[in-house]
Parts: structure tokens; sequence; C-alpha cells
RNA sequence: UGGGGAAUCGUUUAAUUGGCAGGACAGCGGACUCUGACUCCGUCAAUCUAGGUUCAAAUCCUAGUUCCCCAACCA
């Protein structure tokens, strides 16, 4: 299977069957539902990528963005506009279907109306405690309430009471009667209303009761004339209640299809805990770039594109598993390569003086701004006497293998000349703080007709020239693959060195004017962005990932 | 001897539905290179186990093993 193909599923397998037998009138229409109570993460960018994909792949497909927003203790107007501005920044097109389940609030009463006017629903007065204690556990069947068997009148009156504001928190629910000895415990009578006086962010205080998610799900699909309601893993256990309200009220039908969420290595996806990584300040906030949120991955440099690209790649099973963030690297590397804008920054100055370069001479140098792509035209450089260039880049007494300047050595600087490495001083400590290096002026530009084999080219920066900079290198949040596996004591496995300040950069002249939302390489270490925290007399790039590297691999 | 799911290279995902187990990532080796990047080439490597049916089994049958999920008035 090449690349460019879509590959198929077995998602993708049940809509070409339903297509084929022509069970929903040809029509495909998914939805995403998040819960307005945190920030997306790029497991939630599997499911939006595989249900917007999905639509946009089949001829009238349609996905809607859908707010499940029936729980107002715990959802916030915050998380609605960063949800809406994470999809849209994905690529993604609801068109006119933004939807709000509390807007369905009034039909999703009536509803329940209808579910207790066929006997198939009760008002309970017994406590959470009590309801919990009697639904039984995996190995011991429930019991029956001693309210299951109220009238019809009684329970409608109850419930418009409920709905009247006549209780008081946790006083009464509405139960669906269904059997309490079932062996799936989502089946044992189940709460499908319970009382909230609370502020919903959208209807206010319209609503003093709200519907849970079993009831309310499959009508908000049904409502919407949704086909495929995709899923995750968890809710397999839910198809039946799912089908069963579904039945009960003879409503539309969706599908309800799970599939297995995105777990990755190196990082935690749990809502809770990444919300505990922001309280307890081991974080910067939701949109760190170390957080595999969707707003720390576009803060951190991620496009949109490679994060697609990875959702397609890792594909859509039953099978939970991990995927290896080196997939998401090389997705973001592959995307960056061919967009981003080639620049020279030296990360760990030392400086090069080029003794026989005359003292006051500038050049203008030429430099691509992207080998890969013609279109990103050319730039200036300028280039004088003295120059910084890597620490790592010079070696006193270096082995064979290393292509870089050493004591007569001969290596290219990126765009400017060869030069051949003279002397070298060392300070107390024993730290080279200068190298002496010749030009040849034959080489200009950085290349030579005579046949010379230089194996080394490095990037460097005009000492005269050369603008400050802080810049901020990024490395896993956890140093095990799977911090997760120890519940809660994740904190534990947080990597000490997942951020390094680094305040010494020197960045080429043109860069003071960098960008933002651009996504540059620094020559041979990496792709980085400009941060939010950037300003004009304080540069701020953040490393949104390396290269590879496979000389400082073969170091180690 | 509660119920619901899942098992294919190290990881992930395919296999025209019973017909040569393929790709990607990672690893390793090499070529190329004005980025030790990119690109290209090569290479390593898998059907949970045991039986059975069949000319032929990842796929069908039987028995077993391992892993995941479920006991919120969360979603």
């Amino acid at each position: 299977m090449t690349d460019n193909k879509q590959q198929s599923n077995f998602i993708r397998d049940i809509i070409d069957s339903d297509l084929e037998s022509g069970k929903n009138d040809n029509r495909v229409h998914t939805r995403f539902p998040p819960e307005p109570n945190g920030y997306l993460h790029i497991g939630h960018a599997k499911s939006i990528c595989l249900n917007f994909c999905i639509a946009e792949d089949y001829p009238n497909g349609k996905c809607n963005l859908r707010f499940d927003d029936t729980n107002p203790v715990k959802e916030e107007e915050e998380y609605v506009e960063s949800i809406i501005e994470d999809v849209k920044w994905l690529g993604f097109d609801w068109e006119d279907r933004l939807y709000f389940a509390s807007d369905y609030f009034q039909q999703l009463y009536e509803y329940a109306e209808q579910l207790i006017n066929a006997g198939k629903a009760y008002v309970d007065d017994q406590s959470a405690d009590t309801i919990r204690d009697t639904r039984g556990t995996l190995k011991e069947l429930g019991s029956n309430s001693p309210y299951r068997n109220r009238s019809i009148e009684e329970n409608i009156t109850l419930f418009g009471k409920m709905k009247a504001g006549e209780f008081g928190n946790g006083e009464k629910v509405l139960r669906a009667k269904i059997d309490m000895s079932h062996s799936n415990l989502n089946m044992r009578d189940p709460v499908i209303y319970r009382i909230l006086h609370a502020d919903h962010h959208h209807t206010g205080n319209t609503w003093c009761i709200y519907p849970m998610y079993d009831w309310a799900h499959g009508l908000e699909d049904s409502i919407e004339g949704i086909t495929h309601s995709i899923c995750t893993l968890e809710f397999e256990d839910h198809r039946p209640l799912y089908d069963w309200f579904l039945d009960q009220l003879g409503v539309y039908h969706p599908q309800q299809i799970e599939f297995a969420r995105l777990n990755l290595n190196y990082t935690i996806m749990s809502k809770r805990k990444l919300k505990r990584l922001v309280d307890e300040h081991h974080v910067a906030g939701w949109d760190d770039p170390r957080m595999p949120t969707i707003s720390g991955l576009r803060r951190r440099g991620y496009t949109p594109e490679s994060i697609r690209e990875f959702a397609t790649r890792i594909g859509v099973a039953k099978r939970d598993g991990v995927i290896d963030i080196a997939l998401l690297d090389h997705c973001l590397r592959d995307d960056l390569n061919k967009r981003a804008l080639r620049v020279m920054v030296v990360l760990d100055p030392v400086k090069v003086i080029i003794t026989n370069y005359p003292e006051e001479q500038v050049e203008e140098l030429d430099a691509d701004n992207n080998p890969e792509d013609e279109s990103a035209g050319k730039r200036k450089l300028p280039f004088t006497r003295e120059l910084y260039i890597e620490r790592s880049d010079f070696m006193e007494d270096p082995p064979k293998k290393f292509f870089r300047l050493g004591p007569g050595r001969e290596v290219r600087l990126k765009h400017a000349y060869y030069i051949t490495c003279t002397n070298f001083i060392k300070s107390e400590n024993g730290d080279v703080t200068e190298i002496h290096c010749t030009y040849d002026p034959a080489t200009k530009g950085g290349w030579s007709d005579d046949g010379r084999k230089v194996r080394g080219t490095l990037h460097w920066v005009s000492v005269q020239h050369a603008v400050d900079a802080e810049v901020r290198l990024y490395d896993h949040l956890f140093n095990v693959d799977n911090p997760e596996a120890d519940g809660d004591d994740f904190i534990q496995h947080l990597n000490p060195d997942s951020l390094i300040i680094n305040t010494q950069a020197k960045l080429e002249p043109g860069l003071q004017k960098a960008r933002a939302n651009t996504n540059y390489q620094f020559l041979r270490n990496g792709y980085f962005c400009l941060d939010a925290d950037s300003a004009q007399e304080n540069i701020v790039f953040n490393r949104t990932v390396g290269l590879r590297d496979s000389w400082g691999k073969k170091q180690k």
C-alpha cells in the first residue's frame, strides 16, 4: 500500500458495505462529539481525523462538530472556544453544523416522558449510595428499587416536579426500567436524568435536571441523522443501552462503532493527569510545548498536516496498543523538511578567527532559503573575519571519522569558504576559546573546482552581525516509555531535562525579523519556531524537533 | 462457571475473505550529499498455544492461554 492511498480500515469497510446495501439512503454522516471540559489532545486528533476524513472522502459525506455538554459542573465556555480553534486549525470544516447537546434538552425531556409513558422509566427516590449498593457487582445481581413500580401518572408528575426545581440535588433521579439482574451492569436500570442546580455555560439556569451520557448521546446522534457513530472501545459495553433507548422510542437508529483510542509512548493522554501537570505547575500551562495537547503541539511548531498524516498512518483498529512517538516525529520532520526555511543559528558558540581575512571587510554571500523548494528564494549573509561556529564542530584531537574542524583540517563553511584550522587557544580550565583558521579565497560560495574533497560543512554566524536569542530545547516530558504504569505516580517519571533553556544562541541577522507561525530549520540543528513569549528585545525560539542525527547516535 | 472486546515482524497496520504473509516506523548496513539532514538501495524481523478440517489455514472448527474494558447521579 503506497503512502498517498487512503488505507482501508474496518470502519470504512462497514461504511462501504452499508453503502452497497443502501442502508442509509447513501448517506455518510459522522460527528466529533467532545465534552467541553478540557483541552483537546493528540488522542482527540485521531478521532477528529477519523470522523472528518471519512466525511471528506465519501461523496456527500458530512461531519458535525457537536459539544456533548450534558454536565454543567465540569464544562466551561473557555473549553468550547479552544476546541473550536483546535479543530479548525487541524483544517476541518463542519460548515453550518456546529451543535450543542444542550440545544436538544427540551426534546430529550420529551423523549423521557415518552419512555415513562411506555412504562419504561421511573423516578427513584433512593440516594446515590443506595442505588450503587443495590446495583450489585460484577458477579452479584442487583435488586429492584422499592420505587420501581410507581404508576405512570406519578412518574410523569414527579419528573415534571424534578424539572420545575422542586427537589434538591440528588433527591431524585429518573431511571430506565430494564433489568436489575442483567449481566451487563449498564443495563441495570441506568440513571438517565439527575438533578443539578447548576448554571450551564450554554443554557444558563433554564434547566436543573440534566440527561446522562447514555440517554443523551444516542438521541443526539439520532436527531442529527448520524449514520455511523464512532467512539472508543470503552463504550462497547454501552452499545446495548444505546440500541435499547433508540429501539424503545422507535426513532432513527444510527450505528455505534468502537475503535481503539490512541496511546503514545513517553506521554500521557488522560485529561485528569494532564490537568494535574498544569495545576501542579510541572508545565507552564495547557499549551506548554511539551504537552500533547493540540494547543501545545501548535505552540511547539507542529503543523496540522503532520498531525493529519500521522493520524492516517497509525490506522484504525479495535486492538489497543501503543504507538511509537518516533512515528509522530517522522511525520513532523517529513512535513517540515518540505516547508521550513533554512537559516543558520549557532546554539553553543565558539569563536573562529580567519587570520588571513581583512579586518574590516564584510562580504554579502548568497544562501538559498530552502533547497527543497526553489520558490522560497535566496537571502544574503554577511561574512566577516570573526565568526561563531558550534563548539561541538571542533575537536582538539579528532578521530578519523570526525568530519569537522580540527588542527590542520579543512572544512567548508556553508555558502562561504573553505577554511583550514591553523591554531587554537584554550582557557585555563581547558575550554577552547578561540580557533584560528585561514580561508581559501578561491572557494568563495563554498565550492572549489579543483576536485578537492571536504567532508565537513559547518554552519556559522558573523560575530558582529549575530543576534542574541533564547532557545528552548524540548525533550520527552517523561523518561520512561509508559509513565502511567504506576498509576498516579507518573509524576516521578517526569524528565528533568524536558526543557533546557539556552540563552547564548547566535542568530543570523535576518532572524531579527523572524515571523511567527513560520517553521525554520536551524541548519544541522533541527526545526524551530518563534514562541509566543518572544518579543522584539527578547527573541525566543522553540525547538520543534531535532534533525535525525546518525553521527550523534554513533557517539553514544 | 458475570458480561463485553482483542491477539500478525521490536511497534503499528494489511492480506483480493481459504491461495506466495505485504507496507510503514524503529534498528542495522551501504550509496549520495555545500545540512553526518533529505533522498536512494539493501537488510533484520511476525500469524498467541495445541489439536482438527483441507491439495492448501492468519483466515474455518474444537479446546486452551494472555491482555484490555465495565460496579459515577462522569463522558
